[in-house]
DNA sequence: CGGCACTCTGGAAACGTTTCCAGAGAAGTT
DNA sequence: AACTTCTCTGGAAACGTTTCCAGAGTGCCG
């Protein structure tokens, strides 16, 4: 600030100046000038020390790869950034232990509000974002009765929609490929897989689970073929839901080795309708969980934190929706 | 820091001991107990204010949702996280000019430096990150002469060899996607198509090229349609260079929807060799442009300015190289 | 014309570190 | 035993801002 001091006037009055609070005009015209000539702007470090705010919040996940977490990434950036909020990435690690390592590195301050997306979830973790000096929002499952902000979806119901649709176009014989079952997302969508298929209203024939190893394309293919060579006795499977849109790309190309053709001897449907899923020959299924919305409500569920501590822990759902594309067309058009 | 008085001891002290720098063992272990009883961790920007270092930098491009800038921000985050040191994500908006005002606005000084990817170039901005006040690195075209940091590719090249395989593969009628000519990728690939289909050793018949409006899939398929439709007297195309995997997965739609097969009746290539076009159906020949090699570079050229300054300008140069897949496989094995 | 309210300005403190400097004590050397 | 060297500690300054507080000047009202 000294450089500005160039316009003679006391820092106080430049920093009024500059804000343009309670400044008269001449002041703020002289010290701009002054700014202007200087090239100056205000050093950020200096201001986040004295008015303890860093404008900064922090988003980390597992995988940044991960298209959803692009997405993600993406609309929070959007929200926040008119606001003068910058984006960090961080990265969870990939057990739950460093995604608690993270949440307490809080401490140190250097961000003003943490969106975390964590694979798994455990009562250190829970306890960990409880204690933790700034805000954070979770987006995964709801940890309503914990007392914590987060963002979730129904991706239980969302699995339910696949099924339901499969059906509703005589499918009868279907089969789930999941991603590893201690998982948040792997555990929600297994229950509502066994939910849907168990269900009074269900009218297939034959449903069977593999699993993979994680939720990418490798593993889906993998996955696949060891549920494709199972055949059960009632006959081959006709459908094929996958917990993600990386694993049903996995599966149509194990589809596509056995000379299975999508859809028609095997309709495929994914999950988190990502861009990838759908610029997919086929284009793909899938169920839409709104990764672009829960990036939002997260950014602003931090941002309204940040501001002044509302009190309640609040939730926000987004209702999943399915998006049906060639990959499970009824009659095969130009799908080629 | 006055809670970690809790120690009996002094502020200079606790700070020694906490770094372990010059302190007795009993000090550091009185410290580090008090630290720990009360969950204590540095205030980051304390610290940042005095050391006038902000362990982070900023990472910057247009659209954060490219695959490329994501196998970027991935493998910055990789090198320089072990140091200590977090990512800031920006936009660099869509022109040039709110790349300049980025650039400028680094002199509040929220980050020790900056590695950006700009779409278009221009004199304002190369001045501005001359005269940045924390080391910038320019992902892109070499910026040698104007001494800057960057870490370049010769995708001119990279487009020659996509070129190469096709003639050698037998194509002889070729036509080129490209993106926008004003941007820093479509001139340079705009530039390598040209060379590489004028001089004297190319072997093919005829050659084309059509704009898309931007490096989109949907920009892709539009302007493959108008590129087949315009099919040559000298017969129909056998070969389309799309300058970016979007683009090329564009192609192979539209070649789709006229009923070409690809690679049979039409071979593609792709460019930056993405995980999207490593999955796809067919999986595509694409030049790998080492997005990941190019940012790790950019990272480790970035932490060592932050280091210290040395003196000359550095230029890094990843060679591009052809990956062959289906999409120009001489005789259709497995591709579906 | 005196007092009061109001607007504007400058001084100074505070935010939480790190590091320079000096001093105290211990240890080693002649 | 005296001097030097070394290790360790505490005081204090500095980093760059914002904001509280008090004071100065001006205008308005009685």
């Amino acid at each position: 600030m000294q450089v500005a001091e160039r316009a003679g006037v006391s820092l106080a009055s430049t920093s009024r100046a500059l804000h343009g609070t309670g400044a008269s005009r001449t002041m703020v015209d002289r010290v701009r000038a002054a700014a202007a000539e200087l090239g100056y702007s205000p050093d950020a470090i200096g201001r986040s020390l004295r008015m303890k705010r860093t404008f900064q919040v922090a988003f980390a996940v597992a995988d940044i790869g991960n298209p959803v977490y692009v997405e993600m990434l993406t609309a929070i950036h959007e929200v926040v950034a008119p606001h003068g909020y910058r984006v960090v990435v961080m990265s969870t690690g990939p057990t739950v232990g460093t995604t608690v390592d993270l949440v307490r590195s809080l401490g140190s301050g250097f961000v003003d509000g943490l969106i975390v997306s964590p694979l798994r979830t455990d009562d250190a973790l829970v306890e960990a974002i409880r204690q933790a000096p700034v805000p954070v929002v979770v987006i995964g499952r709801s940890l309503e009765k914990q007392g914590i902000d987060s963002v979730s979806t129904d991706s239980a119901a969302g699995l339910g929609q696949a099924v339901a649709h499969l059906v509703e176009i005589g499918r009868r014989r279907i089969g789930f490929v999941n991603g590893p079952l201690d998982t948040t997302p792997g555990a929600a969508r297994q229950r509502g897989f066994d939910a849907a298929t168990s269900a009074a209203a269900f009218a297939g024939d034959h449903t069977e689970t593999e699993r993979a190893d994680d939720f990418t394309v490798a593993a889906g293919l993998a996955a696949a073929r060891r549920l494709l060579a199972r055949d059960p006795e009632a006959g081959p499977f006709d459908a094929v839901v996958a917990a993600n849109d990386l694993l049903a790309i996995g599966v149509i190309r194990a589809a596509g080795e056995l000379g299975l053709s999508v859809p028609r001897d095997l309709a495929v449907t994914g999950m988190d309708d990502t861009e990838i899923g759908r610029v997919f020959q086929p284009s793909l299924t899938s169920v839409s969980l709104g990764s672009a919305d829960r990036g939002r409500a997260a950014a602003q569920l931090v941002l309204d934190r940040v501001g002044d501590a509302v009190e309640p822990a609040r939730q926000i759902a987004i209702g999943p929706h399915l998006v049906v594309r060639e990959s499970t067309a009824t009659q095969e058009k130009s799908a080629r």
